[in-house]
DNA sequence: CTGATTCATCGCCATATGACGATGTAATCA
DNA sequence: TGATTACATCGTCATATGGCGATGAATCAG
């Protein structure tokens, strides 16, 4: 049984990792990754980065349709990652937590550039 | 609509936030994502985290059938998270980059626990 | 009031995905 | 040698998902 490697007094994996073992937490960790794991979406939210956007705009910059977009939105509503202001006729999209959501990208971005790198690059 | 980015003078998306704004980028970002979107493969992923594993073990932690562990190993292994050491007629599966992957695994907890407490806890 | 704009939602469709069992290959054991 | 174990792959199926257009509600312009 050579399964504590972490020494000590047989250490739980959530303790060591800091992320929960649970199938529901696991789940709830997965479903905020599946919301961040479309290209689309990930567009908008980088370009909620910049500030605060019509969906009108989304959709222009997108070039996706209206509805596409809306739904897009309505998965990252859902998930807490942008909120919306309603603002007339139209809905002012943000992001709801914009450092720790860069925070997940930025690290992404960093464990991207070392997994693909060795791979293909030098 | 203030859109100049590439400008040089102006700031770009990607300077900004550190994540790349290109559609072929996104999309890498993306399937980094998707691959750590599941629940079962977390689960993988953080059983790795206490050290090497065979498949039948993670087969047996996991209750799913053998092909199915199998492919989520193809996954993660395409996706460089994991790599595979031949042990005789098993494999020992282990994370590739092990902080890397756990720094993105925090991130998306941290924000999970903002994302998820405002909208139903106190 | 009439028309236009903005957004959310619904229905539909093509594709992707996760699950499984069955099969094939390589390595270990009797 | 033959039998068993461990793993990867293939084929299949049910479901999920992203895309679109159409529709409806709400708001603003005239």
């Amino acid at each position: 049984m050579a399964m504590n490697q972490q020494g000590g007094t047989a250490p739980d994996v959530a303790e060591v990792t800091g992320v929960p073992t649970e199938v529901d937490a696991l789940s709830a960790v997965a479903g905020l990754l599946h919301a961040l794991s479309d290209p689309n979406r990930l567009a908008i939210l980088e370009h909620l980065a910049l500030g605060e956007h019509r969906v009108v705009d989304l959709t222009a910059h997108l070039g996706l349709a209206q509805s596409t977009v809306s739904k897009h939105l309505a998965c990252l509503r859902d998930c807490g990652l942008v909120v919306s202001r309603p603002s007339g006729r139209a809905s002012m999209i943000s992001l709801a937590q914009p450092e720790l959501t860069h925070a997940v990208l930025a690290a992404t971005v960093r464990l991207l550039d070392v997994t693909s790198g060795p791979c293909g690059a030098a």
